[in-house]
DNA sequence: TTATCATATTGACGAAATTCGATTTGGTAC
DNA sequence: GTACCAAATCGAATTTCGTCAATATGATAA
């Protein structure tokens, strides 16, 4: 259940166009913020919200230097959401949909 | 550009806790809508809304049988949803990185 | 036909997300 | 020190999301 927690975090970051644009920019290597926003029509504070959320669920890494920010993708995080998107879309003895009473009379009664 | 779209919708969509476990719910098989309601506390008409996004953004299908609606994994989107996640997170030759003027000129000469 | 059942739709509400301008923080340069 | 720059945070306006009760739709059963 915390698990479920744990990568809609990362899909609902995702699930916006210009931060799966900015993790896009950013997989050819680490950028700092400013080079980021150059490529954006948004302000400043709202791509610092957006490096926010997305360092939040652990697909970004920011590293401070100096007054510069620089970012990067974190690998191991990505490649455990493509793990869990593929674990629950694959068919599995312990799926979910085998706990507890799932039955329902109606539907198989009369199908 | 509507490719990111596209496929930030189904993030959008897996980007709910109660949705994500309807995905996982389904990836064995084709279920009734009143079998998934039986695995959550949540109304029916909350239920239907959360089919309809996920049939929307492709992951899903619904077929109708009489009273009842089927509702089934598209493996097909979810394929294209994972290659997408691999390609955005991925180096590549043609990246958006590397379209246009992206230069920061004070991050590169303070460096 | 009338009743009943499964599902979809509507309308309303509070919660959360997105965005911006203004300000703050913290580093660098003079 | 002061001035400046990059980035983060704050506060507020607007939009979107998740949820429900009520109602509508559409199929089956009597």
């Amino acid at each position: 259940m915390k698990e479920y927690l744990e990568y809609t975090r990362v899909f609902k970051a995702l699930g916006d166009p210009k931060r799966a644009m900015i993790v896009d920019m950013l997989s050819c290597g680490e950028l700092c913020a400013c080079m980021i926003l150059e490529k954006f029509e948004m302000s400043q504070s709202t791509l610092s919200h957006h490096m926010k959320l997305l360092c939040e669920c652990g697909l970004v890494r920011g590293r401070e230097q100096g007054k510069w920010t620089y970012y990067s993708l974190d690998k191991d995080t990505i490649d455990r959401t493509v793990q869990f998107l593929r674990r629950i879309t694959t068919d599995k003895e312990d799926c979910i949909c085998k706990e507890g009473a799932v039955f329902c009379g109606g539907c198989d009664e009369d199908e």
